[in-house]
DNA sequence: GAGTCTAGAGAACGATCGTTCTCAGCGCAA
DNA sequence: TTGCGCTGAGAACGATCGTTCTCTAGACTC
């Protein structure tokens, strides 16, 4: 087993007990137990808690990128893949253990005492609305499209969190589609002059 | 000085810490000197620091219920006062040192070792959907509306604190004005036939 | 004025945590 | 076999934190 076999072991490990139990809750003996590696080796591949704190939030940054883009790449249109993001929600709500954004437990834990990790924080949020972006562009409507439609997701992986209701990704994604019909409403009617005509049904 | 003063100093105080520094960056020390009481005082008023988390914790409650009644009794229509919402996240992003909702925040930081803060964290979020509910129960649509417009609440909190988009605001209320008037819509529709005009300037 | 009660200041205690250090054991080259 | 380097186990260290205790001074009662 090599030094990067024992990082991810590491990283894996400290993610679930992060995740779990949050970040101050875990000590360095905990982590090693949960690892099962030395002290002695943790500090060698991990200077301090920060770095293992950072590791984890760079995985998950990676893996919630990759996730959604497996949601989103499984649909054609540019419409179903804006709606695929709630899927994804969805499904990720349903999980046994989920507990919210890691990244926004993150910053609510740490971000106010630590910039490292209040900088990934606003960095997978700011990402995220980029995505959104570039889907949103694609169907040619106004950006701030894509900024309503982040504020759902991001309202639906709280709503989840703290009260449970898994449910709350399918009601993101009703709202998502009435606000992205209704936007192309608006493209219509800006092109072609006054058109209230639904685009529910458009393969735009 | 009598003792419900001394509390309200200490909770004044430790609101503040808690809010800017997370609950646990500030010690008990801390707070003893910020509120300028004495430890006994501090300790025979509250006799852990988890009763000075929940008593912060239920005065927010309070705080926010009164500043969202505030903002949403000086309108007068239903969909006005859904709309006041949204201007009252406005006016509180703006406000120096807003680091998003403390709900959120001490779920994140707490709920997951400390069900007190988890159920008060839970009950404020329900409390605020059943709040909506109410107020979109008035305008007679269907009450998933009141659950999507808590939704862009939520994600605009989350965004404003981590992105520090204060504009979050304003775009979760271009997006609820959007589902708002569509829910008109459908009951119209429902009520009277086919009708796909906008509502966006009724007075409804 | 003596005795009693209360309060503040802050030392002290015990637990926890991040981090470092010690020490014994093992592989291995000469 | 001897010496060397590396490792794991876990003790140890120093800091912090929540909580309690001590000590002293003042207010108040009889």
């Amino acid at each position: 087993m090599d030094n990067e076999e024992y990082r991810q072991r590491i990283i894996a490990a400290a993610d679930r007990l992060y995740y779990t139990r949050g970040f101050s809750s875990v000590g360095m003996d905990q982590l090693r137990d949960a690892a099962g590696v030395s002290l002695r080796r943790l500090y060698r591949l991990f200077p301090s808690k920060n770095d293992v704190v950072m590791a984890v939030l760079r995985g998950r940054r990676r893996m919630w990128a990759e996730r959604l883009d497996e949601h989103v790449n499984a649909v054609g249109t540019p419409r179903e893949k804006l709606l695929a993001v709630y899927g994804f929600l969805s499904e990720w709500f349903c999980e046994e253990g989920f507990r919210g954004c890691g990244f926004v437990n993150a910053f609510a834990e740490l971000g106010a005492v630590n910039s490292d990790v209040a900088d990934i924080a606003r960095e997978h949020k700011v990402s995220f609305q980029r995505y959104l972006g570039e889907l949103v562009e694609r169907i040619g409507v106004d950006s701030s499209l894509a900024e309503q439609l982040a504020l759902l997701a991001e309202g639906a992986q709280t709503t989840a969190a703290i009260t449970g209701q898994a449910q709350a990704a399918d009601r993101a994604r009703e709202a998502a589609e009435v606000l992205i019909d209704a936007a192309l409403d608006r493209v219509g009617s800006d092109s072609w002059g006054k058109n209230s005509q639904s685009r529910a049904t458009s393969d735009v």
